[in-house]
DNA sequence: TTAGTATTAATTTTT
DNA sequence: TTAATACTAA
């Protein structure tokens, strides 16, 4: 018996010390999951029955690899060496740089991201087939050959139901070539090709099966079907699998995440051991009540009992407020206020949203305070175009047959290469069989071979670029990551052009330090290391500054952790859920699971809160509180319920109005042509007209503006307080 | 042909 | 608000 199993439960226990053989862990949230993965890690190799490198542990994400890692270590010291703890996608790519004599590309492969996906379709669209983007939109295509690759088709297998598919299935084709002449591999070509490798090469997968005999898989809801089909063909031989996972968790539905992959395990492995963990560590009982409830709206969805372990605690708060700031405003407020009463240090404590944009107002509330708070994700640095930039240059240094991101540079800073002289350059590259960026190398060392093909401008134009190219080229052994980046920061002049002395000039500056400072840790690994870790490593790892506060991020981003204090805010339709799930049914149940996540996610206190008006590009929208909240009524939640729900109100007999000032036939006359018209409207009030408001009482309107179809009002309450509010929120007297 | 400006259209989640 | 696109001047 090791010491450290005590630190489980029984049913903890029992996962963890189940017979080696395929065991499949079904778990709520808060049951300790990743936990007892990483303990089952250690008991396989406390208790002899695995050596460190026979184990391949695969999380979701690289941050739960790396405190997997670190647990491990700290269990077990020097005895975890030689472990691996990967990701699907790093563990695919070091895979095929392994093994790349077996494949159609070589080991120096680049990894595609979303951008240099865009950049290719585009062209192909646009350019090579002559399509109407409007009709073949790129993200709509990308997602679709997306799909098709988690799905295991080739685009001669694409299934076709129409004649766009034919299309697609064209474009398709012609994408994979472009990755293929680029020695390109995008994200789900990694898990493709890996699959593939296995599935043709008998000897090099039972090499791997050998090696890695001990196989054990995080958040197994969310894996697609290929990686669903390398878990099984690592697995099959040895059968060591160990899984856990919890379908009311699967949110990844839309990156081909399917749930049902863990009842497939039971029908794959009808020997698996299968273990359910039910009690709750982490939460009050308020909380898993509010959970619960979210999810038991679903028809004929098996009773889940979450049971707390830490009695009920304080109740869950659902707040309206009056729009994003006054989310913001409320959140520092009772950030500070638990700080200071019930001494939670804001490290214990998180934001966490839909969508990244909704970030912003809660930052410049903390910055306008001076709270400290960490953001992950959101801004993503990587995404940043300076960031961007740099990268492609150092892509094309290492492998000048990148042709998203020659594209995405041949003209930064601005050098007189527009589209005119970059589709010559395409154009006479090809005819002469080379890439572009061959092209370019191949110009600035025979300009005159090319006298006949480009105009003298174009020429001019180009040449200095193929020689900086080339020179770049040249080093790419010799010189260090973070010199590269130097040398290629001097040579195009990017510090004059980012730096425009404006303050976001300044900070796109240091974000180039930032992206050298990284580039420096990688001295010893070289430029490949360094370019890999750009691709796989998301920006949901690196928190931004080491400062403690406050956490803010997506409700995906939060997967996993768990905080003191959950502050949700967003919480309505058209956010959560979002707009563009509510006509799918799959997909609204898939927000509903998002929703039970970020719930789960607190441990004490969960606030959550309703603006009642968004800032949408522009205007205020008025917005309806998400539907999801309408199974907490009190008592369940305390707080501005019913007020949250006009109609329940109205059918109570309060609050009739909404209806009755003449904007339906406006809204009538413009249905027609827009799905979700905005209200167009006269002024309703004057000043001077007596009002009165749900929850500040009644007051003197001083001013009446209207702006974006919205009547802004300002008021003067009876306690003296002067408010702008919109006039869909006060009723005249 | 390109660079710079005016216009307009559209906004999820991530390896 | 931001990104993509259309238009105009050099």
């Amino acid at each position: 018996m090791h010491d450290w199993l005590l630190e489980l439960n029984a049913q903890q226990q029992a996962a963890v010390t189940a017979r080696p053989g395929p065991v499949l862990v079904m778990a709520g949230p808060g049951s300790g999951k990743t936990r007892v993965l990483t303990y089952r890690v250690a008991w396989l190799l406390a208790e002899g029955h695995a050596r460190p490198w026979n184990v391949l542990a695969v999380t979701f994400t690289n941050k739960a690899a790396r405190e997997m890692a670190e647990r491990l270590d700290a269990l077990l010291g020097t005895r975890t060496r030689g472990l691996t703890v990967s990701t699907f996608h790093a563990f695919c790519a070091r895979t095929l740089r392994r093994e790349a004599q077996f494949l159609p590309f070589t080991a120096s492969f680049v990894i595609a991201d979303e951008d240099d996906q865009r950049r290719l379709l585009r062209h192909i669209i646009r350019q090579e087939l002559q399509l109407d983007d409007k009709v073949y939109r790129v993200p709509a295509v990308r997602s679709a050959i997306s799909r098709a690759k988690n799905e295991g088709h080739t685009p001669e297998t694409f299934p076709r139901a129409s004649y766009r598919d034919e299309v697609v299935a064209k474009i398709y084709a012609r994408y994979q070539q472009h990755l293929a002449e680029a020695n390109l591999l995008d994200f789900d070509d990694l898990l493709l090709w890996a699959v593939r490798l296995f599935e043709e090469q008998p000897e090099v997968r039972a090499r791997y099966q050998d090696l890695f005999r001990h196989l054990l898989v995080d958040e197994f809801q969310d894996t697609n079907a290929i990686q669903y089909r390398l878990v099984q063909l690592l697995g099959q031989a040895h059968r060591q699998v160990f899984v856990v996972g919890d379908m009311d968790q699967s949110i990844y539905r839309w990156r081909g995440a399917d749930y049902r992959n863990l009842q497939r395990f039971e029908a794959d492995f009808p020997d698996a051991e299968v273990i359910y963990l039910e009690e709750n560590y982490r939460s009050t009982q308020n909380i898993l009540d509010v959970a619960m409830a979210v999810l038991h709206v679903q028809p004929r969805r098996h009773r889940k009992n979450l049971r707390a372990r830490r009695g009920s605690g304080p109740p869950v708060v659902v707040k309206q407020v009056f729009n994003e700031e006054a989310e913001a405003a409320f959140i520092a407020q009772t950030a500070v206020t638990l700080a200071r009463q019930r001494g939670i240090p804001l490290d214990s404590m998180a934001v966490m949203y839909r969508t990244n944009a909704q970030s912003r107002p809660v930052e410049e509330e903390l910055l306008r305070l001076g709270l400290p708070y960490r953001l992950v994700g959101a801004q993503r640095f990587y995404g940043r175009r300076e960031i961007k930039d740099l990268v492609a240059f150092l892509r094309l240094a290492f492998n000048p047959d990148d042709v998203a991101s020659l594209e995405r540079v041949i003209n930064v800073p601005p050098r007189s290469i527009g589209p005119r002289t970059w589709a010559a350059l395409r154009e006479q590259a090809a005819a002469r069989g080379l890439s572009p960026g061959r092209a370019l190398l191949d110009l600035a060392a025979h300009p005159e071979a090319w006298t006949a093909a480009l105009s003298r401008r174009a020429l001019k134009a180009l040449f200095p670029v193929g020689e900086m190219l080339q020179a770049w080229h040249w080093r790419v052994g010799e010189l260090s990551p973070a010199q590269m980046l130097d040398r290629i920061v001097a040579d195009t002049g990017y510090e004059a052009f980012v730096r425009d002395r404006t303050e976001e000039g300044e900070a796109r500056w240091e974000n180039v330090q930032e992206l050298r400072r990284l580039a420096v840790e990688y001295e010893d690994q070289g430029l490949a290391a360094f370019l890999e870790r750009v691709a796989l490593v998301s920006d949901q790892d690196t928190l931004q500054g080491q400062e403690q506060g406050l956490t803010l991020l997506t409700i995906h981003a939060a997967k996993g952790l768990e905080f003191r204090v959950v502050f949700l805010v967003g919480l309505v339709e058209g956010l959560l859920p979002h707009n563009r799930s509510i006509e799918d049914p799959d997909a609204l149940a898939e927000e509903q699971r998002l929703l039970y996540v970020g719930i789960t996610r607190a441990r004490d206190y969960l606030f959550l809160l309703v603006p009642q008006y968004r800032l949408a590009y522009g205007g205020l929208d008025i917005v309806e509180p998400s539907r999801f909240l309408e199974p907490l009524a009190p008592p369940l939640t305390e707080g501005d319920w019913p007020r949250l729900f006009p109609h329940l109100a109205r059918q109570l007999g309060v609050g009739e109005r909404r209806s009755a000032s003449g904007r339906a036939p406006a809204r009538a006359s413009r249905a027609a042509s827009r799905p979700a018209p905005r209200r167009p409207r006269r002024a309703r009030l004057r000043s001077g007209d007596r009002v009165i408001h749900p929850r500040w009482g009644e007051g003197v309107v001083l001013q009446v503006e209207v702006s974006a179809g919205d009547e802004i009002v300002e008021v003067r309450f009876e306690d003296g307080a002067v408010k702008m509010l919109l006039a869909d929120f006060v009723q005249k007297l």
